[in-house]
RNA sequence: GUGCCCGUGGCUUAAUUGGAUAAAGCGACGGCCUCCGGAGCCGUAGAUUGGAGGUUCAAAUCCUCUCGGGCACACCA
């Protein structure tokens, strides 16, 4: 069987179109990039394409006339095309064979787990930098999101045919930095009894204190009193390791791991900045105004010319981020893809003016930006303060809900529209909580499989299975949702939307729920009941391998 | 004030990136268990896609304006 059934189709059309142009009757000089789409109308085949309307006006032809045209140039003889049929205003129809219909299954069948890998990114090489946070304090729920976002795209990309790497940049110096060792520091002082003063705009959670305690467990008094460089960076780098360690552990639990942590500080190793900043002089987007250093970000549309290295000769936070991304280009990524939280989307415009005054193609970095996400109780906004006591971290989240829910809700929508994350139905084990909906159908088939080979009706991989029986509906339908996979990952991969794969696996769900109520799998007719335990195992292996994409389990009883 | 994102049934969201009759869930109402897991299934009601123009064979989608909501506008990170 051949690759791919929709490249089949475009080629064909790219064919006809081709012999058009050469015999006149097209005045174009190449044949145009073809889409083919899925109908949600029944009636209008099993693929379809709108080219004809698409070119029409180039061409100078009425639509039907050139759908016409193409059409009669169309060679489908020993094609798994059954007819074809053009459709007002100019679509083009296709009608399939009904075996490809069970090729694609016993596609599934042999392949398993791996049905829906792609070679789309032919071995390009992507970086996915997500979640990022600062390392002055616990992950609390919207980098769940972030990080729910990015691992699956990480996925979804790997399955497409990339080669992907997870990356987390650690803040590691700077303000901040100096800020948490001093909060940490100035606690373990109070704790031992000593009064000092807490810094104005220090970091003033619970957490800190725990810190502390920590330092005061293994090192006991040694640090008391004391207030010297040494002593400073020791609470700089033991606060960071600790916080470090947690964030670590909390995306674990989260079923997130990244291939490199990336430290801010390593980028100033080998006085890497004034090679940049020598560089970006000689390229003439540098200048020095009220001594300081400014990047001529302008130039490439931002508001206004950003400050690289202060009055003060240190350089700002800018300046590592170009450092950085210098870094992942010289990496040798052929795209890096950052995800931002809402707050840092004013920051886009002056990070690819960055990059071009580096020299680099602008799209050589793409920005996905998350919004917000509202905790929703009893009805009511969860306040997302620390006061009050009420929950705000990822760990909790994750406590109260269950790692799946939690994924399945940052998944469900498309990451740039606010997610309204309501506890209340995220903890009911009921219809209205989708992700118990579409583990209950994985659960279910695995009880199905179960109780067949009780009754001694065992699923072989090899052995054949008459599969024309499956004639229902119901079944037809489910086989052609199954075959969607692949345009699913396909289009999630290039538009880098990992939703469309959650709503994807709810419709596979639900038809097989509907499925399930009209038919039995296990009937007298042994051969039938073959035949249906090959598709359900293969609608089992579809939500097996997708959940997995997303980072939610498959229960096989819950 | 300037820039970015978002406005779709009562609520939360989809819509094959410009396609054919705008699709689901929740909520409301009415049905379905002698049978592989009822955490399920079927049906009914509910929409001028915030509004006004425009682009074209075709607009929820693109352009302009306008009204609401969010976010960002540092020699902070």
């Amino acid at each position: 069987m051949k690759i791919d059934l929709s490249e089949q189709i475009i080629e064909l059309l790219s064919a006809s179109i081709e012999k058009n142009i050469k015999e006149g009757r097209f005045p174009l000089k190449e044949a145009p990039q073809i889409n083919l789409q899925v109908p949600k109308n029944k009636s209008h085949g099993d693929l379809s394409t709108n080219i004809a309307l698409q070119i029409a006006r180039e061409v100078s032809t009425k639509p039907l006339e050139v759908a016409n045209l193409i059409v009669n140039n169309l060679e489908t003889q020993n094609t798994i095309i059954d007819k074809v049929q053009i459709a007002e205003p100019g679509f083009i129809n296709f009608w399939l064979k009904e075996n490809w219909l069970f090729q694609n299954l016993e596609e599934i069948r042999e392949k398993g787990e791996d049905y829906g890998e792609l070679n789309l990114g032919k071995g390009k090489r992507i970086q996915v930098e997500f979640v990022s946070v600062n390392p002055t304090g616990p992950l609390h729920v919207g980098h769940g999101k972030c990080a729910a976002v990015g691992d699956s795209l990480s996925n979804i990309l790997k399955k497409a045919g990339y080669k992907v790497e997870k990356e987390y940049y650690i803040n590691d110096q700077g303000r901040q930095i100096d800020l948490l060792g001093q909060s940490v520091q100035t606690r373990y002082h109070q704790l031992l009894g000593e009064k000092r003063e807490f810094p104005s705009d220090g970091y003033k959670g619970e957490y800190i204190k725990d810190i502390a305690q920590e330092v005061i467990a293994k090192f006991q008094d040694k640090y008391k009193g004391r207030d010297d460089q040494e002593s400073r960076e020791f609470f700089k780098s033991f606060a960071l390791q600790s916080i470090l360690a947690g964030i670590k552990k909390d995306l674990n639990d989260f079923g997130v791991e990244f291939d490199v942590w990336f430290s801010e500080k390593s980028l100033y190793e080998e006085d890497k900045l004034s090679e940049m900043v020598e560089l970006l002089k000689q390229r003439g987007f540098l200048y020095e105004k009220e001594g300081a250093f400014w990047l001529k970000t302008t130039t490439f549309g931002d508001e206004k010319d950003r400050v690289v290295i202060r009055e003060n000769g240190v350089p700002t936070y800018f300046a590592s981020d170009i450092l950085y991304h210098q870094n992942k280009y010289q990496r040798g990524f052929d795209k890096v893809i950052d995800i931002w939280g809402a707050d840092h989307h004013g920051y886009i415009k002056r990070m690819k003016a960055a990059l071009q005054a580096l020299g680099y193609p602008p799209d050589f970095l793409e920005v996905l930006i998350v919004q917000f996400v509202t905790l929703i109780r009893e009805g009511k906004e969860v306040g997302m303060s620390t006061r009050g006591g009420e929950f705000v971290t990822l760990r909790d989240l994750i406590e109260e809900v269950g790692r799946d829910v939690a994924r399945y809700f940052f998944l469900m929508k498309s990451y740039d529209s606010h997610t309204d994350f309501d506890l209340d139905v995220a903890k009911s084990q009921s219809m209205e909580n989708p992700v118990y909906y579409v583990q209950y159908a994985h659960a279910r088939i695995c009880s199905i499989i179960k109780k067949a080979k009780e009754a001694g009706l065992s699923l072989d991989r090899k052995e054949k299975v008459n599969l024309q029986r499956l004639s229902e509906e119901e079944e037809l339908a489910l086989i052609k949702e199954l075959s969607l996979l692949k345009e699913v990952i396909k289009k999630a991969a290039l538009t880098w939307r990992p939703h469309l794969l959650t709503n994807y696996l709810y419709e596979l769900a639900s038809l097989f729920h509907r499925y399930y109520t009209v038919h039995r799998v296990i009937t007298d007719d042994e051969e039938l009941s073959r035949a249906r335990l090959v598709l359900v195992d293969c609608i089992r292996i579809v939500l097996s391998s997708t959940l997995k994409i997303l980072g939610i389990s498959a229960p096989e009883s819950m």
